[in-house]
DNA sequence: TCGAATTCTATGCCTTTTCATATAATCGGC
DNA sequence: GCCGATTATATGAAAAGGCATAGAATTCGA
């Protein structure tokens, strides 16, 4: 007997997400990175610095939380915290040389792991479920 | 330009789930309960009893999580737990008549939910989506 | 049927997150 | 330029989660 959640969208969404990630976690143990830690460094990694909130809304995780996390991350020296100049309100995030270092291998192996989650699907397959993910978050960002 | 983040699939996942789901906690609020034992209730909510940690791998909370929430759920009356007499490791969880009321018409609600974050997509195109994300569940299920 | 190995849940300690709100800076209209 | 409204971040107390492991029941092989 099916169950309520098995054909529920969000449930599917969010086991295929855990799944993803939870074995990929198991590759981040060594490295002693959380996952929201990871997600920020990779976020980071190939851009320029982010404000708490831009960032936030990245990583999926609240501002407080992101406040709190980032202060975690800079007394560690993964990242670096610095006023905005141009709006002093605002908080810039930006990774560190030694968050780079930290974050390198890992992006790999993280491309490395999504080929493999991947292997068996098309390439017109995968793009088709990563164009209706990016759409489904394109839409409700601006409903 | 294009983050690393914007074409990783288990960001995307992450993001497409937290999304739809956040959204549909808005709804819960009212009601008081929280994502997590929205998620049990929903799952006990057209099912028997299930054990503690066939429950926990379903809603994809950790066993020892799941062991405090459920208490909590049953101290506000939600669920009941009962031993297993077949195997007396075994802690059943099993909605309460007040678990089911609360949850009734929040299934309702989580349909109509769907529905709108689908409603532009063909059926095919709702199937293939749901299609990809079952297998990929099954696959890493078995590696 | 005995005992080692396995499975299932509970628990304790510590870390992290959440929620509500305070504080600080900027913006917009006058 | 000033003031109320808005936006951005920080903070504090309480709740929840994570990890390692203990304890209890079952299983399986000899």
């Amino acid at each position: 007997m099916p169950r309520f959640v098995d054909d529920y969208l969000s449930y599917l969404l969010a086991a295929a997400s855990a799944r993803v990630s939870t074995e990929f976690h198991a590759q981040l143990r060594p490295s002693g990175l959380s996952v929201p830690k990871w997600r920020v460094l990779a976020t980071l990694s190939d851009g320029d610095a982010l404000s708490i909130g831009a960032l936030a809304r990245i990583v999926l995780i609240q501002q407080p939380t992101l406040t709190k996390l980032a202060s975690r991350m800079a007394r560690a020296g993964l990242v670096e915290l610095a006023t905005d100049g141009a709006d002093r309100r605002r908080t810039l995030v930006r990774i560190s040389a030694s968050g780079r270092r930290a974050v390198r291998p890992l992006l790999r192996r993280a491309k490395a792991h999504e080929r493999r989650c991947l292997s068996s699907y098309s390439a017109a397959e995968i793009a088709k479920v990563k164009a209706i993910l990016r759409e489904l978050l394109r839409r409700s960002r601006t409903q």
